[in-house]
DNA sequence: ATGAAAGCGCTAACAC
DNA sequence: GTGTTAGCGCTTTCAT
């Protein structure tokens, strides 16, 4: 008893209720320009009451479109990500386009690999924080449309945080509290966004006449605090600007181990305002990004590339802004008799 | 000058360079056990010469197969999903499946929209924290497979928390410091997750001759604690354990705020061990669940079943351990003058 | 074990 | 505007 599973209803299904050809019905739903508004209506009436959903794995055979476009992240599970995440997630369903995500685990290889199985199903490529080199993405950019996110390649369609205004933000802070050096605690040495950030800060370390000195590489974790405390309290220094967030974090903890006040013997300051910089002990003075914004508008600039708009060379480089968080982890240099 | 960029390698221009028919070209590659051997390596040989890779949109129409999941959480950010992503993510690469990621937005609506929408285009769907009725969620199954993380509905594939051990560990905890009641700060009234951690913080505390009350509810975020923490210390707990480590963290700021010490006034404990817990002030104590197993045990039922294993009636929902975690934020029962 | 042929459901020229 | 006619690249009976 009951009526077996019904077939889904294709598209020929539809013209045949409507009692049209097949190539009407599609432009029913995909060219609602190329026909007329009654045939139309009458078309998408009898869809609906058959019930009919376009199969987009057809579609994407038919029109060489799937509709569909990958981001690439480092490591999912790092905050820093999550709203770059987030971001493209929105501005593709936006988009009408489905997201696949994919986790290169830091790894080129991993990542050259992703690329190469998702290529012929995706309709382009979202890569943030890429490890591979300027050569490999203008290759595979050769075959999908690639837009990057945190990392300016020539060529590609590229959105990046402000990290010279930032990194003046960080400076002038500092200098404002007193402070005549810093040190840097630097992250892995391939990372595009930490060399741009010890470049700014090294730059606007000269304009004001500071001091900046360069420490690590470090861990860009918790664990590298340790490695970066002991260098950086050896050296003097009276603040210490990390690579990032968890490094900062990592970098309070071991000075409250060794018995070191902050911010009132060292003024700590983060990058990326993860999750957490503001319930950490003491809360964490650190750069903000515009990380959904970055994912969102990194979309943005990969559909320009799609097959049908195909806009040929893309403009420069989109710069988002950054804006220094104050919190807790800062404060005046102080004052030692020596 | 220079050849035209080649059109990309077909199965055909496979079949027609190796000599044989298209259709050993596609068992070569999808049925190794119905081919010569010999043939086969002839085949994959030239293919590779060739550079033929399968276009997965023509496989999936011809077999009705996308060899992609889709992956659904309530929200991306929420790092307490981020495992759940990650371990989803690595199940269903080494099943050979491309994993699609949707973010309902905490909202049932979306939630069921994103379902219709990505229907046609992947071949099952993992939910997690679904917030659909087991109707709604029993009716999406008929049309596609189904596996859900933290939420059991009868007739399909669940992976859960085990939070009758969990919350057994939780009060045993709490009883040893010599807590003789607790307060539970609630979460979402409709959440799955929340009604069970309460359902069995109740049965162990009975268990323990211990006094459990419900307040709220309150938003599972920082901004639900200081609601929380007024009902709380209105009522003279002694601990609060609160639906999850956001609202716990929440909790014991805002009991900061008003002068409270944790854990010599108040003891505090979370759920999840989210990213911050290890590093919050004070850290703190918090139920962990392995949410990366979650995601991947998830992928592995719902691998299970996909058309081509088609296992009919899955078995009992898989229950998944759980571990206290024991920091700074719990200590002993304050001893008051009364 | 291999080949021939018929689609999968839709898009896209090209006519009318 | 709308219908006709071919495919898109692969899988899959069904023969052999």
């Amino acid at each position: 008893m009951g009526p077996v599973p019904q077939r889904r209803p294709t598209l020929n299904d539809v013209a045949e209720a409507a009692g049209v050809a097949a190539s009407t019905v599609s432009r029913a739903f995909t060219r609602p320009q190329r026909i007329n508004h009654r045939t139309r209506a009458h078309v998408l009436r009898v869809a609906e009451e058959l019930g009919y959903v376009p199969n987009p794995t057809a579609q994407a055979l038919g029109s060489g479109r799937t509709r569909t476009i990958a981001l690439l992240v480092p490591d999912i599970t790092n905050p820093y990500f999550s709203g770059v995440i987030k971001g493209a997630e929105r501005a593709a369903a936006a988009a009408g386009l489905t997201l696949v995500l994919g986790d290169t685990a830091e790894n080129p290889t991993a990542e050259a690999e992703l690329v190469r199985r998702l290529e012929r199903a995706v309709d382009g490529f979202v890569i943030s924080a890429s490890r591979l080199t300027d050569d490999e993405l203008r290759a595979a950019a050769e075959r999908s449309p690639i837009a990057l996110v945190n990392r300016a390649t020539a060529g590609l369609g590229c959105v990046v945080a402000d990290y010279d205004s930032g990194t003046r933000q960080i400076v002038d802070h500092l200098a404002s509290y007193g402070h005549r050096s810093f040190v840097f605690a630097g992250g892995p040495a391939e990372s595009w966004s930490g060399a741009r950030r010890w470049h700014g800060l090294q730059a606007a370390a000269a304009e004001k006449g500071m001091e900046a000195r360069r420490f690590g590489p470090y861990m860009p974790t918790l664990g590298g605090g340790p490695a970066a405390v002991d260098a950086a309290v050896a050296s003097g220094a009276t603040a210490v600007v990390c690579h990032n967030d968890m490094l900062a974090i990592g970098v309070m903890r071991r000075l409250a181990e060794r018995g070191h006040r902050v911010p009132e013997d060292v003024s700590v300051v983060g990058f990326d305002d993860v999750f957490g910089a503001e319930f950490c002990q003491p809360t964490l003075t650190t750069l903000a990004e515009r990380t959904a914004d970055a994912g969102a508008r990194a979309v943005e600039v990969l559909v320009q590339q799609l097959p049908h708009r195909q806009t040929e060379v893309e403009g420069p480089t989109r710069v988002l802004p950054t804006h220094l968080v104050v919190r807790g982890s800062t404060g005046p240099v102080p004052v030692r008799d020596e």
